[in-house]
DNA sequence: GGGACGATGTAGTGCCACTAAATGATCGTT
DNA sequence: AACGATCATTTAGTGGCACTACATCGTCCC
């Protein structure tokens, strides 16, 4: 008893002929015929019966095609469940971003996803080496990754949009020597103690890059990650730090000084499988993101 | 996108493994796998991705899996569909009878059917020539018909069930010359006026029996089927007629007498189709028909 | 009765799900 | 680091089954 013999049987029931169904189902009647004895053999008691020269069915075969109904609608169902998969607008949507990104981009995101009908984001925080950003996106829907303007770019496994472009600026105490400048020079701060991230994060590629066109080698002090903490230790003297300008909130004992001469600018990349773009909501997610970025680059962090 | 794919996506989503649902379904893991494919070629999104060496099922897979289980459940509902149209003691079965026969089985039928959890009748009668009684069967579930004692069988499409053998006593006004014998024989009555039946039913062929074992032809005055007016016909003077011992209420003004000599018995018998009994409310229906009769048969008509 | 209609049986064909065996990928182990 | 074990996939080949074409049989209608 499969599908195509339910559904032989119902259509029989409403057609009320062999050959109509046959039409119908665009066979000849003899493959009906022939199929509907292959469900008869399955069967114990009679599901159809000769009415003059038709075939209609018997109240055993009524029952059936009644079922076979319940069976179709499923199926029918089934078939749709992908597309309604892919369709639904209030989906929920997994984000994960590296924690300077999760500060910035989170909260807006929050705010303008809290609503009925719109995506419901579930969000994580994932600070990884740079290498590893793409294969969260077989955890995530999307993936907030940051990478140096002249870093290789992300395999082609997964698709990307870049979503800001953000300068890194040099941190300092309030009353450090170099607070009084404008902007700095990698000549400037080739000798300062720098506190760096660990290895395989982007920032440190920029203090390499900063001491070689000084011509000197960089004095690491300390390898912290966390920006935050990072703030808290350049306010305590522990050395001068990259920053990021927008993303970070600020710290009160600390000014920010562009750089000159060196390429300081990470890029904040969202990763993600391609076909899970089929998904409007996320789509939906991907063009939030994109705005929030135009705000945060505007208005500076939150 | 059918029932065997979309179950092989289920247990993929619940063992987690190719080989495992290949060994659960006792196929190599090789079809499995190739029935993901074909499936997937019919889904514009990732149904699965491979996690380590097994393979998983993505969101949308698991969406497609829930919607796998309704197919099952309502395909499983429709294997059961037949056993519980049959199982069902609460059923509707038809049941018709000739006119006797329904004035004395259905009061004490409808009376011992009249509860919740019993078969629900459906009672008609069909008073219909000897050789039609079988083609009833196509329309009702048991069709009550009667024959001679001695006329042919039923044909052998339809299976039988004797329910009563009764005799047909010879009917007379009380003041009948013939009354104060106890019992009549063909001499006594081969010279009176008959009240017969229409040509075709089974009284008939007993009058010209009667009239033959006394070496006449019978006197054939009227031509009545229905017993009770038959009955009526014979109190008012209208000639002699055969009439049953049990199923007929007693007249007034008739008084019956026993024939000897002559075989005067008709059966009384369930004919149905023998698939019918596959039904257990048909099945009840024979047994009540068959308490019924030896109830008739003990007390008389009620 | 004869012709139209409807269902079914039979022989043959093409497709498809499957198996077997080889390949590729990943994991755990020593 | 290398190996075997495990798991998935690919390929070629095979058997079964749903289908078509054609013939036959029963039924209805004029």
């Amino acid at each position: 008893m499969d599908e195509r013999q339910l559904r032989i049987l119902r259509e029989l029931g409403e057609l009320g002929s062999v050959t109509a169904v046959a039409e119908a189902l665009l066979v000849t009647p003899s493959a009906i015929s022939q199929q509907l004895r292959l469900l008869q053999r399955a069967i114990p008691v009679p599901l159809t019966e000769r009415q003059g020269r038709r075939l209609v069915l018997t109240d055993a075969g009524q029952a059936l095609a009644g079922a076979a109904v319940e069976v179709e609608t499923a199926l029918a169902r089934a078939r749709h469940t992908v597309e309604e998969f892919l369709g639904r607008p209030d989906a929920q949507v997994s984000v994960a971003a590296f924690h300077s990104a999760g500060s910035a981009f989170f909260p807006l995101l929050l705010r303008v996803l809290a609503a009925p009908g719109r995506p419901v984001p579930r969000l994580a925080d994932e600070d990884v080496p740079q290498e590893d950003f793409p294969r969260l996106t077989r955890e995530y829907d999307i993936v907030l990754g940051h990478r140096l303007d002249h870093a290789p770019p992300w395999p082609d496994t997964v698709a990307t949009t870049t979503l800001l472009r953000e300068p890194l600026d040099v941190a300092m105490p309030v009353d450090h020597p170099l607070a009084a400048k404008r902007r700095v020079t990698p000549r400037d701060v080739a000798d300062q103690r720098w506190i760096a991230a660990h290895d395989g994060f982007p920032v440190l590629a920029v203090i390499e890059a900063i001491a070689a066109a000084a011509g000197r080698r960089p004095h690491l002090a300390h390898r912290i990650n966390e920006f935050a903490v990072v703030a808290e230790a350049v306010a305590a003297g522990g050395g001068i730090a990259l920053i990021p300008r927008w993303t970070m909130r600020p710290h009160p004992a600390l000014v920010l000084k562009p750089l000159s001469g060196v390429r300081a600018r990470r890029h904040i990349d969202a990763l993600y499988r391609p076909e899970r773009t089929a998904r409007t909501a996320v789509r939906t997610v991907l063009t939030e993101l994109r705005h929030t970025a135009r705000v945060i680059q505007n208005a500076g962090p939150p």
